[in-house]
DNA sequence: GTGTATGCAAAGCCTTTGCAGCATG
DNA sequence: CATGCTGCAAAGGCTTTGCATACAC
């Protein structure tokens, strides 16, 4: 399959990108399966990996490869940066952040041409803080992650 | 194990401390444990991951483990930036981002309590630069990774 | 009908872990 | 000399891949 467009419009395709963006959770491939699974019980793992990864390819997705352990995948392929929760590990979305936000002086660094940049957030999501809030455990740091 | 201080001063645990400090290139585990063997042959790749795990905890060393696939170490445990080139995977250091570059309006958002945030920048290095140029490649955008 | 995509299962990686023996403090 | 640490090897978890079959075009 290599990269290339998606070459043809399999019902297990459809309702893989389907089920993805109704999602916004940001699944797993393996959470993505699950609940795929509940519409089309005998598709594969595979199929849903090999999938996710033609449709990335083809910026229809985005895999989110760089937060956390497991690759996850976003329905949306307009870049937008993603926060990632120090207690359970979700990923949410934040849109807003300023285009300018990167310093015109770190276009260039100690010879590397810069082409872009992710900013992954660390934070705890509104499930947690309330959980955080009944155990009165405090908000500074979570310790995880470095 | 778990957390806690490192217990005891194993020529092991010296051994891979020391070459991570020298080593500029943010190695793999592997990588590291390939290094390492040249000093200590009967050295396990166990034993370099429960060393580096320790070592991370301690805030001795730290772990990149969301640039890649493969977690990544470092030497240096000072929160700094990191960038990793689209081309050979390779990640350099980013130490003079301004530490006020997060708007002060981004603290809070949906919910969420950010607590921190990690950069990657994507780029090209300085070697796989050299190569594209002799190839006549242009650098606006590799395609790759989003 | 042709060739891509699928389902299934096995294999590939990276990483973690159990265990008995070793060596540090 | 007690026990944390090591080496070894096996297992775990996520992802990829080989192969025969099914289905989209």
């Amino acid at each position: 399959m290599a990269a290339g467009e998606p070459q043809r419009n399999t019902k297990q395709r459809q309702v893989i990108l389907e089920e993805l963006c109704k999602l916004k959770s940001h699944p797993t491939a393996a959470e993505l399966y699950q609940v795929v699974r509940e519409k089309m019980p005998r598709i594969s793992l595979g199929t849903v990996y090999r999938n996710l990864e033609l449709l990335a390819k083809n910026r229809i997705i985005q895999k989110l490869d760089t937060i956390g352990v497991e690759a996850r995948f976003d329905g949306n392929p307009a870049r937008h940066n993603h926060i990632r929760c120090t207690d359970c590990g979700c990923v949410g979305d934040l849109h807003d952040i300023p285009g300018d936000f990167l310093d015109q002086r770190f276009k260039q660094a100690n010879g590397w041409k810069i082409i872009g940049c992710r900013i992954e957030f660390i934070g705890i999501c509104p499930g947690c803080r309330n959980i955080r809030q009944d155990k009165s455990i405090p908000e500074a740091d979570s310790g995880k992650s470095q």
